[in-house]
DNA sequence: AATTTGACTTATG
DNA sequence: CCATAAGCCAAAT
């Protein structure tokens, strides 16, 4: 059953659950957006992650979310170093090798 | 209240 | 690689 903002989700339990993800997202690794909506059951929602996220606490990881095509965001320059940082690799085009740090959390399976 | 924007995605050409 | 389109939704205009 996929959830909505709407119906199941307010505003701030949609930012909580956000958060929740992105701060388990080990080092090294990286998700996209869609991802993320799709693990909090609001698939389609990428956009509304995105956003949650410029808004997020400096706490938070949110350097190792990347969009689908693995690349960082923009007028964000040191996002991209500090993955590095982490040992992620890019490829020539500019972008994160998706198929190889794309983190796939354990709990995807619930839904 | 209507329209545009944006840290999105997938598909097409 | 870039352009368009359609789908998505909160915020900012």
């Amino acid at each position: 059953m996929r959830l909505r903002i709407d119906n199941e989700y307010t505003a701030s339990q949609f930012r909580d659950a956000v958060y929740a993800v992105v701060a388990e997202i080990p080092r090294g690794r990286v998700m996209s957006y869609g991802q993320i909506a799709d693990l909090i059951d609001s698939p389609g929602h990428a956009r509304l992650v995105g956003h949650v996220l410029s808004g997020a606490p400096p706490t938070l990881p949110c350097h190792r979310v990347v969009n689908a095509e693995g690349r960082t965001v923009p007028s964000w320059p040191q996002q991209r170093i500090m993955l590095e940082k982490e040992g992620v690799m890019f490829k020539q085009n500019g972008h994160v090798d998706m198929n190889r740090f794309r983190w796939l959390p354990p709990s995807a399976e619930n839904i």
